[in-house]
DNA sequence: AAGTGGTCTAGACCACTAT
DNA sequence: TAGTGGTCTAGACCACTTT
């Protein structure tokens, strides 16, 4: 049967074995030798040709699923996936490079306190109404160019301070980064697309009207109670999001 | 030793025993049994707790790390995560839904004609000024109402006409989805925060000045030349993304 | 019946880290 | 040196699809 091992798979390379199958098997799709809707070779027929175990051809073939490049149906094969637009992700880790250089980023701390729980904060954090919570503001720049403004309401617990997580969300470096240790255990995050508000725009020092993403975020502590609520506005000019689809090369 | 299986896997169960086994880890994470920072037990006494083979506790291991809730280090151990804001992917399926209810999605073409490349559009599609291009406008509607303005220009080849490329594109169900054949190789995609100029307004029966998701994409094909630019436009009310980070539950 | 993907085993060897 | 994660083998059995 003939096999079309177009490239071997070198032993001695430091670049594993399942890595360099699933480049080569990415790049004959990108080359159209595969394309979209055909079948790829079986796994049985991939494991004879580049000499490689069952299980890591598995692995291979399940990378490239994950990927959505590929969709494999048992019992029939695997097959090359067409591009689709639903599959896009973005990051939000082009956000957190706001905080990734700490040389030119400043975190400012506009006001900090305590304040009665409006309904809204209120039933979000599923607290009572006019219960006392924490209010944060902070402004963080870029190189001396405001970009994002937080706004935040923290459950203010006089048995145990909130130091610790006011803390960490004094820097909203590890909040980002996932480095420091954490009282949070999950959160619900939103993102829309609005316009600045008066205050906004003269915080951020842009214009009032102008468009700006909004995020909207909720934490949880790990008795799953609500703990932060909050929003991240940027300028729709100093903040967007990219990402690709497809086979990129 | 002591080892804390908490529980079972369930060998006769439809659900994998890998799945179990993260479900298991997942689980004691959640309850707090391992915080942030803690080493997980290493994998050989998993094997040992759990009756599974290295293979299927390293996948397990693996889906953890990729999930972003624990990290591996090699001759260490492996350390539950802190949230991490960084990690959180919004997903453009919820642009998807549009056209996943075929029922109430209509896609209305509002023009389409060949005009000369302006500048922008020449230098972003690789084509020289003037040369010509295909113009195509689109109003997605749910249920009656306008949601998404789509304006696009497609390279125009006399030679082999774009029938193939703009009917999938019309219906843009299978750009979507991925399910149809595709010439598109791979996209680049930009979300902006925008604001709702005249026209557009006009056409998603909006408010100029109002706040908008603008979605810009460029497709390339299986020759890496480049196909379609387009643009996708949402009013901020009618659209947004949602996500969660850490271990919900 | 033959071929396909999906799961799993029971080891092996290696690279790295801590002691 | 002992323990850790990282890769890989050479099979096995199963569920499913096609012929």
């Amino acid at each position: 049967m003939g096999i079309p091992a177009t490239a071997k798979i070198d032993r001695k390379s430091y670049e594993p074995a399942y890595a360099q199958l699933a480049k080569i098997l990415k790049r004959q799709i990108s080359d159209g030798i595969y394309r979209p809707g055909d079948r790829l070779p079986s796994e049985a027929k991939l494991c004879e040709a580049y000499d490689v175990s069952p299980m890591t051809v598995r692995r291979v073939v399940n990378m490239l699923v994950e990927q959505g490049v590929a969709v494999a149906e048992q019992g029939r094969g695997t097959f090359v996936k067409p591009l689709g637009l639903g599959t896009a992700v973005f990051h939000l880790d082009a956000l957190q490079q706001f905080f990734d250089d700490a040389e030119n980023t400043r975190v400012k701390l506009l006001e900090t306190r305590i304040v009665s729980a409006d309904e809204r904060t209120a039933r979000k954090l599923s607290i009572s109404q006019n219960q006392r919570v924490v209010f944060i503001r902070r402004l963080i720049s870029q190189n001396g160019i405001p970009s994002l403004y937080h706004r935040e309401y923290l459950i203010y617990d006089p048995e145990r301070p909130i130091i610790e997580a006011e803390m960490e969300v004094t820097s909203l470096r590890g909040l980002f980064s996932g480095a420091s240790e954490s009282t949070l255990k999950w959160g619900n995050l939103l993102i829309e697309a609005t316009i600045l508000r008066d205050e906004e725009a003269r915080v951020l020092n842009s214009q009032s009207g102008a468009a700006a993403f909004r995020l909207e975020h909720i934490f949880y502590d790990f008795d799953n109670q609500p703990l932060s609520l909050g929003w991240f506005i940027s300028p729709g000019d100093r903040l967007h999001f990219k990402t690709s689809v497809g086979i990129q090369e």
